[in-house]
RNA sequence: GGGCAGUUAGCUCAGCUGGGAGAGCAUUUCCCUUACAAGGAAGAGGUCGCAGGUUCAAACCCUGCACUGCCCACCA
């Protein structure tokens, strides 16, 4: 089979991803002789297709997962989406909205028809994405959340909680989105700074001329207060404390109450107390037996206010209320002020805190174990450092508010008795999987479920338990064996969302952690820094990306992009270099297929014969080092630039070249040795690539294997180690080259011109090295000839290069330039000059010497050595050439 | 108001337990050398945010400051 010049990654991609889905590749059973290594997919929303952010999150886990399969474990991975509860709904309502249906006309039942078209539509596009990325998946286990088996897990959940008497219902003050129509969790409200005025209004004191003035945000609120107060130090109010004030504009009568935090240096340290619409308020009122007055209803309007402001938004009430009390006296002054407001995390509407009626989870002991869990290490942050975040906010979590005025999502297994009419009875609401036969109180049999959902998360915290059948047998083998998972890989976006809450509940229901490691990756941001989304217009569409440069190119520039938790900015030009790469190991490979046409087999052993083939071996050898703990350690991008740099700069750049006079030669056997060498390390670079790029690297594994002439490479532990000092000594010849190069491109010398050069030995230990490899330098210098020699006779019109222990020089009559080369020796001298009064520093410094290690002091002789001897032979060259 | 990251070449980022500043892209020069021009060779480009401290030695450790970003928080 011929190989295309240039790398096609669209045939490629295609046969591959179908070969891993229909071949069920990534399919695992479990097996008790094989150790297992589990992790369950941040399963995504359905709210459209995949963006940057999921492929990075998904070539992370892939990367692990196929390595994990490398090293021989029992790899699962799997798959599903999340029916992603307010968000869909939002966006399925939108889009119903374009063509005119209202979700109340159509009803619930026909609206949630539309719901799961939806979910069937884009829930197999994100799946299908996650094919064609290559996603080592395990396709006969994906899951939605909404799933029935999930439901029941869900229903299971529920029942249980509440039985135990940690799930109740109660009125309350939540954060409430009146847009969405829903409450939403203390965590689903997004701060965000706006500007604003605080009003200073007049609150009279009741029966007097005095008056107290209160500093406020909220203007429109007034008609909801209950009362003033201040900070019992506070000695302005001290003796005020207990007197009446007139609510201005009600001429309602309230309380002056203290309480200790109050700030005094806040505004006119007097708070304007309305215990329905403010968090700090209601628990002052709490603490003060106040009484709670709703003044907004669940639509964002005004209620139990006086006629002319029924019915208004909120918005309108506060212009209103504002023009009122100026007109009236009360209003002191309006100060500018930025303060931060609640907005819904889902579409960004301004966050009423109302009381309402709402299902709580007490998370109080949950917590705790959940904290208890990662100080014990059973489970661990990479990075280390969100130890600390996720522990400090189980520390202050609030009770969870976990039920949703919305549609779409798992109904709350909550049954009320009713009577005949279908008004509920005092009979206990029950918890169950179905509608109950008989009502335990009366008797009864006419039951209504509870009208709301549950918070989107709840199903989500139940993921890497529900998805191994806990809800069917808590004691299922595949529960026991890939559970706790090994490792859940997840942007820092969701760990109070998401990862604390699987923990609490993995820890509720199985008693042990979801998964020993947490890996935390930071954000796709584009190259401005910002984040990527849809309303900035700055996203880069991975489908995209895949089209243009292949999906392996996508893979490797995500892979690369950022270093453990840090967030990565990203530009088309990435994806540029990983394309190129990819076709740089297309070809490198290219190369070498081609050079085995016609042998028919490699009945040699790997036997390092030169120096070049000790070296790449040793190279080989650290490198798989480095990319074996970088991968184990969750640092992928290191483990891809160290292939990248092993690949390119020493395989290719040196090795294959180097190879070349061997391939080139007719001594079949040592053309069959440096190749044997050749694919050997392609073999293992191939493989330790394969979990970033598997594409291309299977390919040409595929092909390698056609060939049938080459063993199995051994992975890893098996490689043989090298010895290192022919890193160092191959380092000395590469520098003689890179000289004698530079020499060349400074003199515009064509490559095609084969020059002579001379080497004076200086340092004779070094001589052995440079003879017994003086083909390297010949090839890789464009070297005609190479004269050794102790007692130089200068040649005239030469360049010159010092190197460790050589003086060389290239005698180009006719092609130097006297002028360029003194500028060039000039430079050199500059450098050398500085090295050894660096040098001559340090070696004079007592404590230097005193205090360093030998070897480092040793090190640094050497170097002014050096530097002296290149200085005494550039200065002898300059004399020379006048 | 707390907490956490970050600040290294024009841009995007590496730099492990302190010992001669790195890569990719962009840029300059030369080269279509028979794997690859999506390539090769060579070069230019950095007071490693600022100020102190520890150390023989600091991009790296400590302290303070500045700026940027993120998270948390009941100053209305």
């Amino acid at each position: 089979m011929d190989m295309e010049k240039v790398y096609n990654f669209k045939t490629v991609e295609g046969k591959w991803s179908k070969y891993w889905v229909e071949n069920k590749t990534f399919s695992a059973k479990v097996d008790k002789n094989k150790k297992p290594f589990t992790i369950v997919i941040p399963p995504a929303n359905i709210t459209g297709s995949l963006h940057m952010g999921h492929a990075l999150n998904t070539t992370l886990q892939d990367i692990i997962i196929r390595f994990k399969k490398l090293q021989g474990y029992n790899t699962l991975w799997v798959p599903g989406t999340d029916h992603g509860g307010i968000a869909t709904q939002n966006v399925v309502e939108k889009l119903l909205k374009k063509e005119g249906i209202n979700k109340y006309e159509l009803g619930r039942e026909k609206f949630l028809e539309k719901m799961w078209q939806w979910k069937n539509k884009t829930g197999d596009t994100i799946l299908s994405q996650l094919k064609m990325m290559g996603c080592g998946l395990d396709w006969d286990r994906v899951a939605f959340t909404m799933d029935e088996s999930r439901s029941k897990a869900v229903k299971k959940a529920f029942i249980e909680l509440f039985n135990k008497g940690l799930i109740y219902r109660g009125k309350r003050l939540v954060n409430w989105c009146t847009r969405c129509g829903t409450a939403l969790s203390d965590i689903e409200v997004e701060y965000v700074d706006e500007k604003s005025s605080l009003w200073h209004i007049k609150y009279p004191l009741k029966d007097s001329n005095e008056y107290i003035v209160i500093a406020t945000t909220r203007p429109e609120t007034m008609f909801g207060d209950t009362a003033v107060a201040v900070n019992p130090e506070d000695d302005r109010y001290k003796k005020l404390l207990g007197k009446a004030l007139m609510l201005p504009l009600l001429n309602r009568e309230i309380k002056l109450i203290s309480d200790y935090t109050i700030d005094k240096s806040f505004g006119t340290g007097a708070l304007k107390v309305t215990p329905a619409s403010d968090a700090v308020d209601n628990e002052i009122a709490k603490r003060n037996n106040l009484e709670v007055i709703e003044i907004i209803d669940i639509n964002g309007k005004m209620i139990n206010v006086p006629e002319n402001y029924k019915g208004l938004t909120v918005k309108e009430a506060r212009e209103k209320v504002v023009k009122e009390l100026e007109i009236k006296g009360y209003l002191i002054k309006v100060q500018a002020y930025d303060h931060k407001v609640g907005k819904c995390y889902r579409c960004s509407t301004t966050i009423e805190p109302l009381m309402s009626e709402q299902w709580f989870l007490n998370v109080w002991q949950m917590s705790k174990r959940a904290i208890d869990a990662v100080n014990d290490g059973e489970t661990v942050f990479h990075p280390e450092s969100w130890k600390r975040p996720y522990t400090l906010w189980l520390e202050n979590l609030r009770d969870w508010c976990i039920s949703r005025q919305l549609w779409w999502g798992h109904r709350i297994p909550i049954y009320y008795c009713v009577d005949e009419k279908g008004n509920k009875t005092d009979c206990k609401s029950i918890a169950s999987f179905e509608a109950p036969k008989q009502c335990l109180c009366c008797k009864g049999s006419n039951f209504v479920q509870d009208e709301d959902v549950l918070d989107t998360w709840f199903s989500s915290a139940l993921w890497p338990v529900s998805i191994f059948g806990w809800q069917e047998d808590e004691h299922n083998k595949e529960l026991k064996y890939f559970y706790p998972t090994s490792v859940l890989a997840t942007g820092h976006e969701i760990i109070y969302l998401w990862v604390a809450r699987m923990v609490q509940f993995g820890l509720e229901f199985m008693k042990e952690v979801p998964y020993r490691d947490v890996f935390i990756h930071g954000i796709v941001r584009d190259k401005h820094g910002k984040k990527m989304s849809k309303s900035l217009g700055n996203v880069i569409d991975p489908r995209e990306i895949m089209d243009n440069f292949g999906t392996d190119a996508l893979r490797f520039a995500l892979a690369c992009a950022g270093a453990l938790g840090r967030d990565m900015q990203i530009s088309e030009e990435s994806f540029l270099s990983a394309r190129n790469f990819a076709n740089k190991i297309w070809n490198a490979s290219r190369f070498i297929i081609m050079n085995l046409e016609g042998i028919e087999n490699l009945d040699v052993d790997i036997t390092a014969i030169e120096l070049s083939d000790k070296w790449i071996l040793a190279e080989l050898y650290e490198m798989s080092l480095k990319v074996k703990k970088a991968y184990e350690s969750y640092n992928i991008d290191t483990a891809s630039r160290t292939l990248y740099d092993f690949f390119w700069v020493k395989y290719c750049d040196w090795y294959i070249e180097l190879s070349k006079i061997r391939m080139m030669s007719e001594d079949l056997q040592a053309k069959k040795q440096v190749l044997k060498i050749l694919v050997h390390a392609l073999k293992v670079t191939l493989q330790l690539l394969s979990p970033v790029m598997p594409f291309i690297t299977s390919e040409i594994w595929q092909i390698l294997g056609e060939k049938k002439i080459i063993a199995e490479s051994k992975f890893l532990n098996e490689l043989k180690e090298s010895d290192k000092s022919n890193i160092e000594k191959m380092k000395f010849l590469q520098d003689i080259i890179i000289a004698l190069r530079t020499i060349r491109s400074k003199m515009n010398i064509s490559p095609a011109q084969q020059i002579e050069a001379l080497f004076n030995v200086l340092d004779e230990s070094k001589e052995k090295v440079v003879k017994e490899n003086e083909s390297y330098v010949k090839q890789l210098a464009k070297l005609s000839s190479i004269t050794f020699t102790k007692n130089i006779v200068r040649p005239n019109n030469s360049a010159l290069a010092v190197v460790s222990g050589f003086e060389i020089f290239l005698p180009l009559e006719g092609l130097i330039d006297i002028e360029k080369e003194k500028t060039r020796l000039l430079k050199e001298l500059a450098l050398a000059k500085q090295e050894i009064e660096k040098t001559t520093a340090k070696l004079e410094d007592d404590n230097f010497i005193k205090r360093a290690p030998g070897s480092e002091v040793e090190k640094i002789k050497t170097r002014l050595n050096e530097a002296n001897i290149k200085l005494d032979k550039i200065n002898e060259s300059l004399r020379f050439l006048g």
